[in-house]
Parts: structure tokens; C-alpha cells; sequence
DNA sequence: CGCCTTTGACCTGCGC
DNA sequence: GCGCAGGTCAAAGGCG
């Protein structure tokens, strides 16, 4: 019986480190009816009852090469129930993240990109880490802007990018860059198995992918 | 006073 | 080469 790992989407940005590339589903939250997460490991079949609701998209794994993350995309908006999604701007044109000046950098800062599509009315989730917002910007052919947040914590160098889906604005696209180099003001997870509560490092306790994050 | 948000400008890559 | 679009910077203002 693999161990399923439910998160609350407000704690996303607790991944310090990636997630597994598993599907991940969206399920009924006792605590928090707006929205849900699990990730489920390897191997696992859903019940039948479950329905996929949000998009996950692993966007990269270290590198970024245009292929491969045009492939990703390509698989993500085929999300069954899902549109083509407003999801575009972190691949479509820029791949990379660019140096301050201007250089294009392929691999991205702490190595990951993960993107969540949310339905939530809020537009900013509580994720348990402090953002800065350094920079608004209006996407053509979408009425929502985009807002783009840094980690406020010294040193760590995770960026997100919030906008709603262009499509049903009652989905938020919220796209992490990088990993956090830190732990989270409040490191909280739930096993929906055995619920053994505040338990740290949950990503290391169920960790067996071969890239874990050794990041700076 | 420090931190955060806002917002316009600037830079770069890409498509035509 | 030019224009467009996305991403970032940084000054200014607000708030606790």
C-alpha cells in the first residue's frame, strides 16, 4: 500500500523538495472545501471515485530544454476537464529564466518549475513562506494579470508567478520557480493514511526520487 | 522605521 | 530590423 501524502494547497510552497513525477489529484478538504490536494506515489490507482481536478504540471526537473518542456506542456493541457488553460507565459516564449543582464539562463535557480492550477477565490494562497511581490504584468488576450512574488527569506532565490486562468477565472495558476533553500516558517503535512501531525520534512520521510534537491 | 505593494520603465527574446 | 510580449527593476507611496 504506497503512502499518499495529502497537502493543502496553502502549503504548495512547502515543497523544499519536488515532488515525485506522480499524478496529483485534487480531493474533498474536511478543513478546507475550496480546494485539496494529494500526491500520489508511483503505482498507485486512484479509486474511481476521485476526480482529477487540478492541473500539475512538472515542468522541468533541473534543465530546461525547450523540447522537453514543450512536451510537458503539451501532456499537462491535456488534462481531462481541463482547458487549454492560461498557463503560457513561464514556457511559451521564455523557457528560461534571464540573468540580470539579459543573459538567458537555461537551468532554472534551485532547479525546479511546478505549476498548480487552483480553484480558489483567493488569489494569493497562504503557502507558508513570506513573498515579495516585485512585478505585475497584464498577459495578452487575458483580462487577469499576472503577479510575480520572490521569496522574501535571504538567500533564497524561489520565484512565483500568480495569475488566473484566462479561461475560468476561478482557477489561480500559481507557477513556482526553484526550490526553497530553507524550511518553511511551518513545516505541516498530512498522512491521510495514519494523519500523524507536524511531523517535518515530509518530502524526505517519502522521498525516493534520485534528485534530491542538494540545492544552495 | 522597516517591509511591502504598486507601477511605469527598461531589457531581452522571438516572430514576422 | 522592427514590433510585440514577457520578465525584472527600482523608485515612490502606504501601512503596521
Amino acid at each position: 500500500m504506497p503512502t499518499i501524502f495529502y497537502l493543502r494547497p496553502s502549503l504548495t510552497g512547502l515543497l523544499v523538495k519536488p515532488p515525485p513525477p506522480t499524478l496529483l489529484y485534487a480531493m474533498d478538504c474536511p478543513e478546507n472545501p475550496n480546494h485539496y490536494y494529494s500526491y500520489l506515489r508511483d503505482g498507485f490507482d486512484p479509486p474511481a471515485t476521485e476526480f482529477q481536478v487540478s492541473d500539475y504540471l512538472v515542468l522541468d526537473d533541473g534543465f530546461v530544454e525547450d523540447e522537453s518542456s514543450s512536451q510537458s506542456m503539451a501532456s499537462s493541457e491535456q488534462v481531462p476537464g481541463g482547458s487549454p488553460t492560461g498557463y503560457s507565459g513561464a514556457t511559451s516564449r521564455n523557457n528560461g529564466i534571464k540573468c540580470k543582464n539579459g543573459v538567458k539562463k537555461n537551468k532554472i535557480e534551485g532547479g525546479h518549475r511546478v505549476a498548480f492550477r487552483t480553484k480558489s477565490e483567493l488569489e494569493v494562497m497562504d503557502d507558508g513562506f513570506k513573498w515579495r511581490k516585485y512585478g505585475k504584468k497584464s498577459v495578452k488576450n487575458s483580462p487577469n494579470p499576472r503577479n510575480y512574488y520572490k521569496c522574501s527569506s535571504g538567500g533564497c532565490d524561489v520565484k512565483k508567478i500568480v495569475e488566473r486562468d484566462r479561461e475560468d477565472s476561478t482557477f489561480v495558476i500559481t507557477t513556482y520557480d526553484g526550490v526553497h533553500n530553507h524550511e518553511s516558517p511551518c513545516t505541516v503535512y498530512y498522512n491521510y493514511n495514519q494523519m500523524p501531525m507536524g511531523v517535518p520534512h515530509a518530502w524526505t520521510l517519502q522521498d525516493s526520487s534520485p534528485h534530491s534537491s542538494s540545492s544552495s
